[in-house]
DNA sequence: GAATCGTACATCGTATACAATCTACACGCC
DNA sequence: GGCGTGTAGATTGTATACGATGTACGATTC
């Protein structure tokens, strides 16, 4: 499995791993401060890995650090859910188009049996998961591509989605739907036809956009703080 | 001014500054390993604000950091330059297009103030200078979108730039006329004409990268260690 | 009573010390 | 000779200890 848990090289990777878990599960709500001292008691470790964990999730956009201050959780600003959302139409197809000429036969059985796992984790609820393999399957099939840089910046891109979707938890329909797509994309990917592939991956993608907006309309608002004009 | 220089909140912050610049300028070749021990000792320091600074520059991808292992200066590979380029051309239009409507005369006089800095800056050959006072020019009129991971993931890659066209420190033609293209292209913003200055944007990044290219082909080859595949 | 100052506490930043891991080279075995 | 093994040195990772900075609150002054 991907996911053994104990094979952290280092102490500071492991609790990058158990925060980023745990703000995206909102059990660290934006804008509450994340203590040092706390976080550092509640793992049994010193704070030496717990500020750098900390850095760490300052580059990947989760918390901001304030010199002598301290980490606080960011907030989903609205404006930034349209802004990753377009990014992704934009780049997400440039790179399937540069990376599909390229893609290997192992390379589609991967997709598939991550397509597969996906499945598994749908049937068992399993949130924290899906998330994840989602953001991996759409990798998977970018991973020839010659545009290292934006090979990075989606990867990005796709776990600040991960963490925008995981809001809509339960949303059966939507996550089936999702894996209906996933899988005639792979298909669409196996034939080589780069136009089509595309296009079927922009749907794909405005239909998530869609059931985000909706999700961000119709329910209770969401709390905004913790997070300044820069 | 933006520099006050001496009021680094924290020595950490300071020693990424310094490293930074030490990388960029070539102090610190391609595929070097970066000492704790040695850095820290040349700063006068211990190894703890050395290891936070290395972990932010390795978000900046300046470094790679392997576990137990250490940190390596990484290189400048031809693909990633196309690829900073192309995103630069896809994005900055799009932010400028954005910006520009919500433009203040204040963002105007500062960028018009940046654009002389960059201009002394050229007279008195200060390599150091004029590469982010072109990235704060740049961001200075992308300030007023509403897409704060587009401008900070265009902050980053004018950063990147920064790296690649240090190389061709000498070129005083192109910087006068890379200083030509500024001032136009903040006139053209003061008409408010969002279309041409989109335009005029896009070619100067075209001729940025079209020096680039030249530079990259014309003298000696460049080490191409400190990357591998990932 | 409002404002300023100052002190105590909480929290962060950095130095020092020790433990864990990696690398290189010598040794012994097949 | 090739190849695994093991040990020493180098380097990184983490814990503990101390100093610096920020914040809250009460005292003092006007």
């Amino acid at each position: 499995m991907t996911k053994p848990l104990l094979v952290h090289r280092t102490l500071s990777a492991a609790i990058v791993e158990r925060i980023r878990q745990d703000i995206l599960d909102g059990r660290h709500a934006p804008g509450q401060p994340l203590r040092q001292d706390s976080l550092a008691a509640s793992f049994g470790v010193s704070r030496i890995p717990v500020r750098e964990a900390l850095f760490q999730l300052e580059a990947e956009g989760l918390v901001r650090i304030e010199p002598h201050k301290g980490a606080i959780v960011l907030g989903l600003v609205p404006d930034e859910v349209d802004d990753v959302f377009d990014l992704r139409l934009l780049l997400e197809p440039r790179l399937l188009a540069s990376s599909l000429p390229r893609l290997t036969d192992a390379d589609f059985a991967e997709a598939q049996a991550l397509d597969a796992t996906f499945g598994d984790a749908i049937e068992q609820q399993d949130i924290a998961r899906w998330g994840e393999l989602n953001a991996e399957l759409h990798l998977c099939l970018y991973r020839r591509a010659t545009q290292p840089r934006t090979l990075s910046i989606v990867a990005s891109l796709l776990q600040s989605s991960e963490r925008y979707t995981r809001l809509q938890l339960g949303g059966l329909p939507e996550l089936t739907r999702a894996r209906r797509e996933h899988r005639a994309l792979i298909k669409l990917c196996r034939t080589g036809d780069s136009k089509a592939a595309c296009k079927l991956l922009t749907a794909h993608i405005e239909e998530v956009r869609k059931d985000l907006q909706r999700l961000f309309q119709a329910p209770k608002r969401r709390a905004r703080k913790g997070r300044s004009a820069s």
